[in-house]
DNA sequence: ATCATATGATGTCTTTAACCAACAATCTCC
DNA sequence: GGAGATTGTTGGTTAAAGACATCATATGAT
């Protein structure tokens, strides 16, 4: 993504990690279903590079190539459980009643970080 | 993504959906805990706009965006599961003895798709 | 019901992500 | 060990991702 962003440039150490994480996990799916690069990127419909990149968790790469990567690789469902609503425990936590459509601050909080 | 590509512009129906899941779920998060797309897009470091484009799940932002909102909703963990070699049964299958760490075919087979 | 706030929608501008080509390096199978 | 394929790397080109400003709408605390 063109003009620079905090996230891209500087990741967070965990999101860094995370995104290494799954492009390691990318490259070890594909080499034991023994697919080049080459044809995986075709399956995607990008360039060989693109999945190189990914593969090494090049933080600026669009989602949808990340997303095709695991499809091609039949490992789409995984990320059906990803920030779940199910799944987040302090989310429903603090969900009282109903759920807002808009997150109007409820009082005059210190709302800053 | 700059230079169009097929995966972006046309992503398969199961990454769409995907994609959008995600967004939502974002979103569903974001609300429970009150906090206005301003204040998520400050932690992330990108603008409101952006955020508001992953909450629908726009195929083209980058990975770190999706992430760094994870990440700044306490979700990131859910990432640690997605394409995990020990969940990928049917990649622990085609694995037979060794993982080699370039994807050469091992006999000439119809490899084209 | 009121009114401040959050969110959606548009349009312009800047910067870079993805593309491509070719060579070098590495690895696997024979 | 040799041959053939895969993967890494670099540099130039181009179209779009993200920032920003503004207006319009919807929402929810009071």
């Amino acid at each position: 993504m063109p003009r620079p962003t905090k996230i891209t440039e500087h990741p967070p150490a965990a999101v860094e990690e995370a995104l290494q994480r799954l492009g390691r996990n990318i490259r070890t799916a594909r080499l034991r279903r023994r697919m080049p690069q080459q044809q995986l990127a075709k399956r995607v419909g990008v360039s060989r590079f693109v999945v190189a990149d990914i593969e090494r968790g090049k933080p600026t790469s669009g989602v949808a190539v990340y997303l095709g990567a695991l499809w091609a690789l039949g490992l789409l469902a995984h990320m059906r459980d990803v920030a779940d609503p199910d799944r987040d425990e302090e989310g429903k936590a603090l969900e009282r009643a109903r759920s807002p459509r808009t997150a109007r601050p409820r009082r005059s909080l210190s709302d800053d970080f």
